[in-house]
DNA sequence: CCATTCTTGTTTGTATGCGAATGACTATCA
DNA sequence: TGATAGTCATTCGCATACAAACAAGAATGG
């Protein structure tokens, strides 16, 4: 909204989902993801992939505690861990001093996973940034960072 | 990955999933659905007012071309407007040129819900871009747009 | 005009994503 | 110590989100 300086009077900007941030930024997200699953298959979805990722560097963590480092609801969470645990990526045990925690770990093959999907990882990283020019990548990180 | 001056290696830029791209985009999006659902209320996702104020810029309209314009799934836009239908905000009647197609329109209700909340759907986006400044928003969503 | 191909809409299956409620356990403080 | 408050994990319900398979209709070329 912006008041004109000949009228005087309030201007509505014309309104178009298209244009607004939340409209955006859901598009640039979908476009990651399916260039993410382009590259690492279907093997790996991009939430699994950070649930790992961040596991592999917190090791070893509660299920809601991890849930909280890769900003997933503990509904969500719970979903993400559950798959990774069926397929053998993630460990649970249960912890000795707070019976109600359950102590996550990776498993051996998740390390694996993990170690082997890195570089993939960093190339879906590079191809979503791709249309932005080296500077304009810091700028966008920079900026994305603060409406965080 | 960059060659160091000093060494002449290439240097691995140590990899965290919380700076990259898709990390950031997944939660800057949460972020911006929580501010949206705040001030909106239960009343409206963000998904369903994209494909309500999209309808009445492009009415009457396909399903599968609203859900084009919208960036949603075939699948996708079928339960949004199957809802949106059920609440009476979206009304369907069979094409006569084209027995294929349903052409989608908003209802009287519908239309008041769009205008109503109009003015919300402005405070969210800019509650959602208020930790950049003028010129940062302007950069911001003009780097954005290329990653669609 | 007929076969191939494309488009439209539907359904199923899998994976997020969040609010809200619940039960079990821990911590705290009066 | 005993009530209260907070935390952890689970579950339910709802709403995206996409791949894949499908049926029916439309469009095109031969």
């Amino acid at each position: 909204m912006q008041i004109s300086a000949e009228t005087g009077h309030i201007e509505e900007t014309p309104y178009q989902v298209e244009r607004q941030v939340g409209f955006l930024l859901r598009q640039a997200n979908q476009r990651h993801v399916a260039i993410f699953s382009n590259i690492i298959g279907d093997k790996l979805t991009t939430t699994q992939w950070s649930a790992l990722s961040k596991l592999q560097q917190n090791q070893p963590c509660s299920q809601n505690q991890l849930g909280r480092e890769t900003a997933m609801d503990v509904a969500t969470i719970k979903g993400v861990v559950d798959r990774l645990v069926k397929r053998g990526l993630v460990a649970t045990v249960p912890d000795m001093s707070d019976a109600r925690r359950v102590v996550l770990s990776l498993t051996q093959q998740g390390e694996e996973v993990v170690t082997e999907n890195r570089q993939a990882a960093r190339a879906a990283t590079e191809e979503t940034l791709s249309p932005l020019t080296s500077g304009e990548r810091m700028i966008f990180l920079e900026l994305l960072q603060k409406l965080c």
